[in-house]
DNA sequence: CGTCTTGCCTACCATTTGGTAGGCATTTGA
DNA sequence: TCAAATGCCTACCAAATGGTAGGCAAGACG
C-alpha cells in the first residue's frame, strides 16, 4: 500500500504543477521509481488516478471544513472560517493549484462537486450573514453569497499563484514571508469589507 | 491575413478553455477549417502560436492599462482603476482564463512579464496609496502592494471561474446577471477594504 | 510571357501517448 | 505443501502528437 500512496503523492505534485494534460503517466512512474505498467496496476487508467487524487484532497477538506463552518457561523465569527480556509490552502499550495486547475479543466464536474459539498455551507453562511446584517454587525451592502464566492476565489487563487506574483511585491526577503504577507492582507480585505467598522475590528 | 487572425482567435478560445497541453494543433486547424500543415505555415510551431496568442492579449492590455492607472492615481480614484481592470476581463473571460493558465503553467516566464509590465505600476500605485494613507483617506492597516495583488487575483481568477462558481449563488436567473453580481461584489469588497469609511463611500 | 511568391494541400515521419499481454518472483493462507 | 493472489516487470500496441517534404494552383510582377 506504500507504493499506492507514493503514486498519489507524486501525481498530486505533478498534476498541480503541470496540469493533468501536461503530465504523462511515464513521468509519474519515473518520479515514484517504478515502471509505467506497475503504476497502471494500482490505478487502471490515468483518469482513475486523477479521480483518486481529487478524492484524497476532498477527503482532507471534508474532514476539516464542516466543523469549522458550523462553529464559525453559530458563534458569528465569520472571519475565523476564512482564516481556516486560507490556512488549509497555504498549508499546501498544491491543493489550491489542483483545485483551480480542476475548475478550469473540468467545469462541469466541478459544478457538481460544488453543488454537493460547498453550496449548502455557503447558503447557511449566507443566512447567518443576512441576520447579522439586520443587527448592524455586517455591512448593509454585502451580497452574502457573492461575498463568499469572492473570498473563496481570493483564498484559492491567491495561494495558487502567490509564488509567481511575489515579483510584484517589492523588497520581500523570502518566500515564506511573502506568503505571510499575502495571508495577512487577504484576511484583512475579507474582514474589513464584511464588518461594519465599529464592530469587526477589535 | 484573415486566416492568421482566425487561427489566433480559435487558438485563444481553445487554449483558454482546455489549456495549451489539452489542445492539439489538429483541433485548432479543425476549428478554423484548414489542414494542420496549413496552420503550421502561418505559425512555425505550436509554441510560436502560443506566444502570439499571449502577445495579442498583452497588446490589448498595454493599450488600455497605463493610461488608466496613471489617471486613476493622479486623481486618487484608485477604485476606478480596479473597475476598469475588472471590466477588461469581464468583457472577455477568455483573457482571464488564459492569463490564469499561463501563470500556472509557465510561472517563470510569467514572472518576467509581471516584473516588466505590472510591477512598475503597482509600485507607483503603492506610493500613492501610502500618501493617501497619511491623509486618512485610506485605511492605515492596508499593505498597498499586497492589496493590489489580492485585488488583481480576485478580478482575474474570479472572472475566470465565475461561470463555474455560479452554482453556489442561489437563485441567479442567467449567466449575465451572475457576472454582474460578481463584478459588483468584487468592486464593493475592493473599495470598502481600501478606504476609510467616512471617505470612499459617497 | 514566364518566373516567383503565397497559401494551401496530401503524404509521411519519428516520438510519445495511454494502455495491454503475459511472464516471473514472492507472499499468503487453506 | 501447494495453489492462488500480489506486485512488479519486459515487450508490445494502436492512436495521436508536433512537425517536415514537397507538390500544385493562383496571383504578382519583371
Amino acid at each position: 500500500m506504500d507504493v499506492r500512496k507514493q503514486i498519489l503523492t507524486q501525481a498530486t505534485r505533478l498534476f498541480a504543477g503541470q496540469g493533468y494534460d501536461g503530465t504523462s503517466v511515464q513521468q509519474i512512474a519515473d518520479a515514484v521509481g517504478i515502471r509505467k505498467p506497475s503504476l497502471l496496476y494500482h490505478f487502471k487508467s490515468k483518469d482513475e488516478l486523477r479521480e483518486n487524487v481529487i478524492a484524497e484532497m476532498l477527503g482532507h477538506w471534508n474532514a476539516v471544513l464542516p466543523g469549522l463552518l458550523l462553529k464559525a457561523s453559530t458563534e458569528e465569527r465569520f472571519d475565523a472560517t476564512m482564516e481556516a480556509l486560507t490556512e488549509f490552502f497555504i498549508e499546501d499550495p498544491d491543493r489550491a493549484r489542483l483545485f483551480l486547475r480542476e475548475t478550469l479543466d473540468r467545469p462541469q464536474s466541478m459544478k457538481a462537486m460544488l453543488a454537493k459539498f460547498v453550496q449548502p455551507w455557503v447558503n447557511l453562511l449566507g443566512e447567518q450573514l443576512e441576520r447579522a446584517k439586520g443587527r448592524g454587525l455586517v455591512r448593509a451592502d454585502v451580497d452574502p453569497e457573492a461575498y463568499a464566492v469572492e473570498v473563496i476565489t481570493m483564498a484559492v487563487a491567491g495561494t495558487a499563484v502567490i509564488d509567481t506574483l511575489e515579483v510584484i511585491l517589492p523588497g520581500t526577503p523570502d518566500r515564506g514571508s511573502t506568503r505571510k504577507r499575502h495571508a495577512r492582507e487577504l484576511i484583512r480585505v475579507a474582514r474589513s469589507s464584511l464588518y461594519t467598522d465599529n464592530e469587526g475590528e477589535k
